[in-house]
RNA sequence: GGGCCGGUAGCUCAGGUGGUUAGAGCGCACGCCUGAUAAGCGUGAGGUCGGAAGUUCAACUCUUCCUCGGCCCA
């Protein structure tokens, strides 16, 4: 430091050696106009934020902006919030989803529309009740010891709880929106709401009673949905089982296929991983394509071989896929086998069940269906079908034309065997033990069915093996497939409009508007090929399936005359919304049946509770609609926005809750985020060890930082996040900072009076209005598709480039040393035109900073607030956030002007350039120490210097341009930029001890032989009103 | 295992319908300024566009395969 000093003072003494200081003793720097603002260049964001925070709550300032959009006559535009679920700490993903949707509001908001926002939870469901009944438990009761009323309360109060604490931490956010009163799903109104929409549903007919296998978890005794489950690894018995062939139909005595004499006596093979579901066979499955053939067995193993009797004996005939033969002879042990006859799957026709000499209740013909599912890639070619008890097991045998009443449930909700006719052998066994320290190990039914098996003599093989399988998300345990009654929206079932869900709902996705585009295709996709929404639940903490039943087990709002059901109907919706969902289950059947004259007996009151998607999916009704927010029948939300998982998720609920009830969706629009990885882009897991909590980047650089995070990357795919991310975006936010900061400064003192006509402006000034003219554009355009990395992109840009290296750079001079407003009343006409021209730079810096600190509020609403109220628009309003985006008059785009100074900023790019080579030679120091001399080829470039100062232009004490077509050698020029060459001479004269400009001592004002004429007539103005 | 989406300089992002030496900002290095000072200015070095093959006169941009990652499903 000290030898750098010194360098420039020798640089100084050596070019104006015959000056002295006797003549110079007046210090200038009074007469200077320096930045000066309150506004600290450190955010200090951390400690401050939460001051703003308390700040906006005592100006109750959501309130103040749903106040001046009414004031502004502003169209409502709606940002559906999804609910998130009321249990647990908000964690990156939430807080980013948060963010994401603030910054939509405000911005939103600030392009004159009413944008409300009004926060959800979701309160019911599952992951609720596990953790109310773990409390109990630790406290030593079961679910049993409770009564379901002191249960359900429980479950209200533990949600209630998450609710409060994630409100806090939202509000911890920054998230401005209506928290006073949010929408909980467990709210009596939108109880009574769902309720309303569920029964609405019911009556338009696409309620189904279904019987079909799902998935049945026996430790929680309830149906899962897909949601609920997770795929592990489990080691499973496997067995090959023999169906004895019992008979064709092909053709008459005469004319039997040669391959039916062959078949008797042969068996068809099936392999299965569930031995359990034996006793609930009820088919074999086989498929066309595949060719099957007889196979007689000619050698076993031997007993001393194996270690154990092999099951599989000497001369029996076998029934297998070709292509699987080899494999089910293997692991039969068989060490020798032929091939008899191929086989025609279509003419077995009928089995016998393999357990049929057990018990008369097996001893029934076991029919062959044809099934795609059924493939030869693995197992024997056949398939076990219990109908019962799997998906592909329905499926082929409704196929093939018989009926869901005919099937088979010999299993009760514990999972143990349970029918009046089964041997007494199986009666009571369980599938899965649902208790104890062995919970969710095989139960007794396994075994003992292949126990059972085998003493038949249709054991062929049996082994251990490992499969991944559906468990329990919350228990762990392993799950079974169960037909049980269950409640269906039907997909495929004309509705009230004559078309059915899935046609309503894939016309509304037409008419949706999706950011990103491909989220059509994805929703699309889904609601084609999606199975009936099952709805009921057989679980406690949930809005109750409200519908009483008849003997056949349909609902009243199927069989009673349709006046009478919508009086049970509203009785029912009365109930509910006085008592919440406790009315339901606490009042009596009688209550509600008897005043419609209808006979208790001959209705059962469903106890089921709703899917919780199903009460998320109805958000819009009690949310928006009920709260008059959205007209009631047609009104759609604007937009609905939250993770790309929502698509099988809210999203879709949603859609088909609101198209079976309306036939329309309930938004206009659909934006989806991704989600938080890490540097390497992969997904945050504890597991992993890399995850990072909201509140670490609050305390350590502030909300606001996470915020400029989220709104600088691209959202809509995933957001990678690690220190080196986030220290750029703390490097976004001091440049942005300090931009603000140095107009706040420029602009001390500012006032109304001393702004100067557009037309009065030099064109530099012009040209500035030009980009904000540009900007306001492309801003307005960027935030109403949600492109915010854009909005950033574009405003690190102007601040940096446009700004702070070009404009604020250049007027500087005239900011600092021009005369000043508050001098006007002496000023000349010579002082005139160096005031008018600060006049007109402050007057620009004024439209810049309202732009931006209107523009960057909704993403930095912390320091925009700060800015502002250090700011000349404070007494416009109470808050930043009150303020619109600025209208910006046509007038000030003017192309002929921006092209003429992109092609004065190619000439400046070739000076700096040349006059960084001075520098690194060590020739001069700052630029104003050179007057370079530009030779330029074409004439146009000169042309756009006209009635401006080059040397102001390059920030040098002087400047020549020259029109010559050559330089005469020695020049600087750039490699891009023809015909521009550049002699960075310096600049001539003496030192202004008050602008630091080189000039010609004998121009100067004879009183002041120091200071350029300019500062001479700035210095005398200034010493006329100061005295 | 299937469907969809993505992989451009250290980081965050631009790069209509294929066509000159692939851009920006930040960061980094070096230098300047010291009247925006834990600030400001300038210059420079960094990618051959996840990999391979193909179509084409020509591909970051089209096709196929592979790979890595994400979401959803099994």
């Amino acid at each position: 430091m000290a030898i750098a000093r010194h360098f420039r003072k020798t640089r100084q003494n050596c070019h104006r050696p015959d000056m002295t200081d006797s003549l110079t003793d007046r210090d200038y720097r009074d007469t200077l106009f320096l930045p000066a603002t309150e506004f600290p260049m450190r955010g200090g964001l951390p400690k401050r934020e939460p001051d703003w925070i308390k700040r906006w709550d005592e100006l109750k300032l959501y309130e103040k902006l749903r106040a001046d959009a009414k004031a502004r006559g502003a169209k409502p535009w709606i940002l559906h919030d999804g609910p998130p679920y009321a249990n647990g700490h908000i964690h990156l993903g939430t807080a980013m989803n948060k963010i994401v949707k603030d910054i939509i509001v405000r911005s939103h908001q600030m392009t004159g529309l009413d944008a409300s926002y009004l926060p959800g939870w979701d309160c019911h469901g599952l992951p609720i009740e596990w953790k109310v009944e773990e409390e109990f438990r630790s406290k030593g009761k079961t679910k049993d010891d409770v009564a379901p009323g002191d249960f359900r309360a429980a479950c209200r109060a533990y949600a209630g709880k998450w609710v409060d604490v994630q409100k806090a931490e939202f509000r911890n956010l920054g998230i401005e929106g209506e928290w006073d009163n949010p929408y909980l799903t467990m709210k009596f109104e939108s109880e009574a709401s769902i309720v309303g929409e569920f029964l609405r549903m019911a009556m338009g007919g696409t309620l189904v009673r279904g019987a079909k296998p799902i998935m049945w978890s026996p430790v929680e005794r309830t149906a899962l949905a897909e949601a609920e489950v997770e795929y592990h690894d489990r080691k499973v018995p496997v067995i090959w089982v023999k169906f004895p062939w019992a008979g064709t139909h092909l053709g008459d005595g005469a004319t039997f296929p040669d391959w039916v004499a062959e078949a008797k006596g042969a068996s068809v093979v099936i392999w299965t991983t569930t031995p359990w579901t034996i006793p609930a066979n009820q088919a074999v499955s086989y498929n066309r394509e595949i060719s099957y053939s007889i196979y007689e067995v000619e050698a076993v193993m031997s007993e001393e071989e194996l270690g154990f009797a092999p099951y599989a004996k000497v001369g029996e005939r076998l029934i297998i896929a070709d292509k699987l033969a080899q494999s089910v002879m293997d692991g039969a042990k068989v060490s020798k086998f032929r091939p008899v006859i191929a086989v025609d799957p279509e003419g077995l026709v009928s089995l016998r069940h393999p357990l049929a000499q057990v018990s008369a209740f097996f001893d029934k013909p076991i029919p062959m269906l044809a099934g795609d599912h059924v493939t030869d890639d693995a197992g024997t070619g056949f398939v076990h079908t219990a109908p019962a008890h799997g998906e592909d097991d329905f499926n082929v045998w409704i196929a093939s034309g018989r009926k869901a009443s005919d099937i088979r449930d010999i299993v009760n909700p514990d999972g143990a065997y349970q029918h009046p006719e089964l041997p007494a052998a199986l009666q009571g066994l369980d599938i899965i033990r649902t208790s104890g320290k062995k919970r969710g190990e095989q139960g007794k039914a396994n075994p003992e069915v292949i126990k059972l098996l085998a003493e038949s003599g249709n054991l062929l093989a049996r082994g251990m093996t490992t499969i991944r399988d559906a468990h329990s998300w919350r228990s762990k345990a392993p799950v079974i497939r169960r037909a049980t009654p269950q409640w269906f929206i039907s997909m495929d079932k004309p509705g009230p409009n004559g078309k059915t869900l899935r046609e309503n709902a894939l016309k509304a996705i037409e008419d949706t508007e999706f950011f990103p585009a491909v989220g059509r295709n994805r929703l699309q996709a889904m609601v084609e090929g999606r199975p009936d929404w099952l709805i009921s639940r057989q679980r406690n903490w949930g809005v109750p399936i409200t519908i009483f039943v008849n003997k056949d087990g349909q609902p009243h709002t199927a069989t009673l005359a349709a006046e009478q059901a919508e009086q049970l109907n509203e009785a029912i919706k009365a109930a509910i919304a006085q008592g919440g969902v406790e009315a339901w289950f606490d009042t009596p059947a009688e209550d509600f049946l008897s005043p419609l004259g209808l006979d208790v007996g001959d209705w059962d009151k469903v106890t089921d509770v709703l899917d919780v998607w199903f009460d998320s999916g109805t958000t819009h009704a009690f949310a928006l609609r009920e709260r008059g927010i959205i007209d009631p029948e047609t009104g759609q939300a604007d937009l609905y926005m939250e993770g790309s998982d929502q698509h099988r998720g809210w999203f879709q609920s949603s859609l088909l809750e609101s198209c079976a009830t309306r036939g329309i969706a309930p938004y206009k629009q659909v934006l989806t985020h991704g989600f938080i990885v890490d540097a390497e882009g992969k997904k945050m897991s504890k597991s992993i060890g890399n995850t990072i909590e909201p509140q670490e980047i609050q305390k350590q650089y502030g909300i606001e930082i996470l915020r400029i995070w989220t709104a600088s990357g691209d959202y809509t795919e995933d957001l990678r996040i690690s220190d080196e991310i986030i220290k750029g975006s703390v490097e976004t936010y001091r440049k942005l900072r300090n931009t603000v900061r140095y107009l706040l400064g420029a602009l001390d003192g500012w006032s109304e009076a001393e702004a100067l006509p557009r037309d009065e402006m030099p064109s530099l000034e012009r040209w500035v209005l030009h980009r904000l003219a540009e900007l306001d554009g492309q801003i307005r355009a960027a935030y109403n598709v949600y492109d915010f990395k854009r909005v950033m992109a574009l405003l690190i840009n102007f601040c940096g480039v446009d700004l702070s290296a070009v404009y604020f750079d250049i007027r500087k001079d005239s900011l600092y040393c021009d005369p000043r407003f508050d001098t006007q009343s002496a000023w000349d006409k010579d002082t005139a035109v160096f005031g008018n021209r600060r006049r007109a730079a402050r007057t620009v810096m004024a439209a810049v900073l309202e732009r931006l600190l209107t523009w960057l509020a909704p993403v930095m609403p912390f320091t925009m607030e700060e800015a502002f109220l250090e700011s000349h628009l404070k007494d416009r309003a109470e808050s930043v956030h009150l303020l619109q985006f600025a209208e910006t008059p046509e007038g000030w785009k003017d192309d002929v002007l921006a092209a003429r100074w992109a092609k004065i900023f190619t000439v400046r790019r070739v000076v700096t350039g040349a006059l960084e080579v001075e520098r690194r030679e060590k020739r001069i120091g700052a630029s104003l120490e050179a007057a370079p001399k530009v030779h330029i080829a074409d004439q146009a470039l000169i042309d756009a210097f006209k009635g401006e100062s080059a040397a102001d232009i390059f920030i040098t004490s002087g400047a020549e341009l020259i029109h010559t077509s050559n330089g005469n050698g020695g020049g600087f020029t750039l490699d891009d930029t023809d015909g521009v060459v550049v002699y960075p001479e310096k600049a001539d004269g003496i030192k202004c001890r008050r602008s630091w400009k080189y000039f010609d001592p004998s121009t100067a004002d004879p009183a002041f032989p120091d200071i350029t004429p300019r500062d001479a007539l700035t210095v005398k103005a200034w010493d006329k009103v100061h005295g």
